[in-house]
DNA sequence: TTGAAAGCGCTAACAT
DNA sequence: ATGTTAGCGCTTTCAA
């Protein structure tokens, strides 16, 4: 039977380091410090003094003289979207480079909540990643006055931003249709809150106007499979031959809802999702879709973050735009010439998964 | 052009807000502590002052002198496997419900990074949650001698643990592939370090012996759809008709591996994997699995720690156990009577999904 | 290079 | 119910 007590956490202070070496406590101080300014036989024997005793430098202690916490917070909107993992990877890696702990935040699609757990966590850190944001400009602009923020997916004036080329996604997969023989896209939306739904439905509409495609909206549903499948149905009621989806995970919910309902993707409908998930590869049919290198978003956005923590002004004039790639797989076809009726899948007409080439 | 220069950000300390309001700090400080203690009109008075001049309690110099962070670590093996996202969703509400925020540590499946992280964290934080750890039951030990710690998908004497019904998840599963007329079941193994790989391998060798269905085991691989591909090369250089993987993302590499190979599943071999993890609904044919209450896992962990925070001897008996079920899609099917020769897939024989019963 | 002293912003005994 | 005093563990002037 363990005690269920717990001890009363002796702490080993910089104090009992410097008694013990015989040393004044800044000395001690010093031979801890980043970067370690002291290199004397002094500041080894210090080191090893505290090795022996179980010294560990409180951060908090330290944070509150130096008002730096070696944490960065990074805010994504919904954790159970796959997309994030890649960025919070990326994100993870650069920060642990420059010696930074990264503390996750999930938004969970709320701006509120969203609010509320930057608030609560901006002054435990050096600084803020915003990945796609759902949060007012204003809001994002008040907290960038306060600590350093980067924002991810989104572009705001005067505050350091890295986006996707969406324009250049959305054109390729608006080309792509076209030469398919489609005439009329329509773009399921997403969240009016996300950023990037707003710029790819804008880019759509500008791709649609020089390609003399016809466009149009509808939604908002709800970003996720559930979402997709809700707006299956709406299209079942307003046919189409080829659907721009916000992100992959309404894709695959609508190639979903419109089988079940006797649609033939690609037969009868072409489906076009974002964001090249994993899941994007394992449906059936494979899901064509706009891929964007989340890892480096993740990473690109954190070492400008690190950057700006170390006083550098923060890039605020244009956003850094990362490159995207059209990948294509099986869920876009030529158009139907007979819409309505199924027909057989083109098997073997098209390669399981294009390497595609990345953008220059 | 906005200035560049950061503000040197004056911050509005509890001694402004009492000069302000006329009374001493230590009153201020009342107003503000958790459970407020003060109700009275002076305390009312003073948060209006704090809040027209735009305090806020600084979370750091308060851990400093209660050695309270309102924060705890979720500590999990790789963001990119979707179990974990339900897991912390779980976490979160429950540590948001008891005013604590999560700061998430990813391991990334690797036990040096794990221990450098929990170690950095350890003293930022009032508790840990450790879920699906890859460190040494000593290591484990040793971090929850020094703070609550609670662990997830594992058993340790003498710390508080959650698990799911491992034992009860393969014995299903068997009995299934079982009916179906298996005779002999392989294992594919995941990391070894995984508690749960572990006990899922000695649990079939018990159903086994029980249900007199031989079992042998192959691996160990990488817990991911790469591992799976890996393991289904081995899996056709020595034959089974049954195979149950350690997890989902296994399980999908085995499908699609064999597939690729010309093998039938369920036709050839019957599949069965761990978690019922979104993508197990997505593949063709559609994931047999045992799935797990992922939400509850991660809110009972954290429950769990925050009483322990508060005071609580922390439940070191037996683990807590949580019920699995097993559901049944396509990936699994009646033995084929002549193996190697493919042979049609029971199309409407079984149902696309089984709402099978929660366990009791 | 080292030491002494003065806080960082807050809370927790004590008093009152 | 409020004020006073003394730190939490560390860093940082300023002197030596």
């Amino acid at each position: 039977m363990p005690d269920h007590t717990r001890p009363p956490d002796k702490r080993v202070t910089i104090y009992d380091v410097a008694v013990e070496a015989a040393v004044s406590p800044s000395t001690v101080s010093r031979a801890f410090s980043r970067p370690s300014r002291v290199n004397s036989e002094t500041a080894e024997r210090i080191r090893q003094v505290a090795e022996r005793l179980g010294y560990r430098t409180n951060p908090l202690a330290r944070a509150l003289t130096t008002s730096r916490t070696q944490m960065i917070a990074l805010v994504i909107a919904d954790i159970t979207n796959p997309v994030y993992a890649e960025i919070v990877r990326g994100a993870q890696e650069a920060a642990t480079d420059g010696e930074y702990t990264t503390v996750l935040i999930d938004a969970q699609e709320s701006d509120r909540r969203e609010r509320a757990a930057v608030e609560r966590t901006m002054s435990t850190v050096d600084g803020i990643v915003l990945a796609s944001s759902r949060m007012s400009d204003s809001a994002i602009r008040m907290f960038a006055k306060q600590r350093p923020v980067v924002v991810l997916n989104r572009a705001i004036a005067d505050v350091p931003c890295v986006v996707t080329d969406n324009p250049r996604g959305v054109r390729r997969a608006a080309e792509h249709l076209g030469e398919l023989g489609h005439d009329h896209i329509t773009y399921v939306a997403g969240p009016q809150a996300s950023w990037p739904n707003g710029i790819r439905w804008r880019s759509l509409l500008e791709a649609g106007m020089e390609l003399e495609i016809k466009v149009r909206q509808i939604g908002p549903f709800s970003p996720t499979m559930d979402g997709g499948e809700r707006a299956a149905q709406e299209l079942c009621a307003r046919p189409t031959t080829a659907v721009l989806a916000f992100n992959d995970q309404m894709a695959i919910g609508i190639i979903r809802g419109l089988s079940r309902m006797g649609v033939n993707v690609p037969g009868d409908v072409s489906v076009v999702g974002f964001d090249n998930i994993l899941a994007a590869d394992l449906v059936t049919p494979g899901l064509t879709t706009v891929a964007a290198p989340l890892y480096a978003e993740g990473s690109a956005a954190t070492r400008h973050l690190l950057t700006m923590i170390a006083g550098a002004p923060g890039h605020t004039g244009r956003p850094m735009v990362l490159p995207v790639r059209l990948v294509v797989r099986q869920s876009t076809a030529a158009r139907n010439p007979s819409p309505g009726r199924a027909r057989p899948q083109w098997v073997g007409q098209r390669p399981a998964s294009n390497p595609a080439a990345h953008l220059p």
